[in-house]
DNA sequence: CCCTTTTGTCACCTATTTGTCACGTCCCCG
DNA sequence: CGGGGACGTGACAAATAGGTGACAAAAGGG
């Protein structure tokens, strides 16, 4: 967050670390250089008044350094106009927020743009033998043949492949796949991973039991 | 390409032509309003320095008119100073590439801007089998039959088609369709989707529930 | 200002999902 | 070789998600 209002910043940062984010501040746009070179944050909010270096201008500069030219920014204007003139200018802010806003507003916009990221980013397609499971599609394969799960089992079977190979505990799993609803037993896991493997069929060896410790996915079959 | 000089005309088509691109090119304002109009080129290399009507004049009367409105404009220019004077009038180039330039650079500027272009633009017309859609024209039909929907109802299905066989969380759907207005129940969704159905009739098959998780758009049935 | 259309909510219902339990089986260990 | 714990399995009841009809509030349009 880049602005040289103490107010405004800390109304932003106050809204964002509510809202579960990481902030780190800076009041000018040389600090904000600095900052965003050092860290390499997932998004700049970005005053367009600055004193010295304009908002632009930081933009320009960010754009140009490779560390931080694909991190998205969002600018943050008092007037209607200035959006048109830095539209314009096409100077590589990912969106634009008019002043005054309201901090909910502001911290959705944040939040979308972070989704959008990740999503678009992280790689949701695997590929292992038989089975092919593309993650934001929703979509599961064995042979080339649909298989349906159910979301619970859908989350569970990718959770176990994007740590493929490091074993889970039941523990682990009940708090990843089922989110703090720790009052459930540890053996439903057990039942999740039967129904799991009825329906893989043959890409069922891909899910390993480790007694007395949990479930893994082996990626590499021996 | 727009250019009164012919070697650099010459120089720059060359190059674009190497790049694959397909090159017109006018020597003055006038030819260069004229093929503008009647060709409609993805983008427009203008230089600065023409006779009788300058590159900015040009600039804002293809501005004006909705033909060439929304073409991009890359004005080549010879000082520093006359780009100041290209964003302080705000005409509505969108980029602007100091003289003397090398041809490769220049080359990389168009095809980015192109990239960006095709990018952002996106297709507006969609067709799956009896269902077609044109979403700049705001238009539904199936089987050749218009369909009335809401303005609500026709965001959510483009947004859907869009990122069709992406799955999208009901949150996902209010924040993109509804825009912020987080109070909204999600259950809200549904309803919207069950009068798309209705609406859309046999159509309504390519809109897929994913129980647990939100909806998709089935682009290829099974 | 009134009427129509659109939009958000609610309550009800059903099919599916899901958590649990009891029992069987297998493996590890002494 | 036998016991005990860990895991697989079948069945089942409870919970839940989503479809559906109805309705009132809100928005538009004349």
């Amino acid at each position: 967050m880049v602005d040289d209002e103490p107010d405004v910043l800390d109304l932003v940062t106050y809204n964002l670390v509510l809202a579960g984010f990481q902030t780190e501040t800076a009041v000018d746009g040389a600090e904000a250089l600095r900052k965003a070179r050092s860290i390499t944050p997932d998004l700049i909010l970005l005053d367009l008044m600055l004193p010295e270096m304009d908002g632009l201008e930081v933009c320009k500069l960010l754009r140009r350094d490779t560390k931080t030219s694909s991190i998205p920014i969002i600018m943050l204007t008092a007037r209607a106009s200035e959006i048109d003139r830095i539209v314009g200018l096409e100077l590589g802010a990912t969106d634009y927020v008019p002043k005054p806003f309201s901090p909910r507003e502001l911290v959705l916009r944040v939040k979308r743009r972070l989704e959008q990221n990740t999503a678009t980013q992280a790689k949701t397609c695997h590929a292992f033998g038989p089975l092919q499971v593309d993650v934001s599609r929703h979509l599961v394969t064995v042979k080339n043949k649909r298989i349906e799960l159910t979301a619970t089992e859908f989350k569970l079977l990718t959770l176990l492949i994007q740590r493929a190979g490091h074993v889970q505990s039941r523990d682990q799993l009940l708090r990843d796949v089922w989110e703090y609803e720790t009052h459930i037993d540890t053996r439903t896991v057990d039942t999740h991973m039967r129904r799991l493997r009825e329906k893989l069929g043959p890409a069922a060896r891909y899910l390993d039991t480790v007694r007395g410790v949990g479930y893994r996915f082996l990626a590499a079959l021996n």
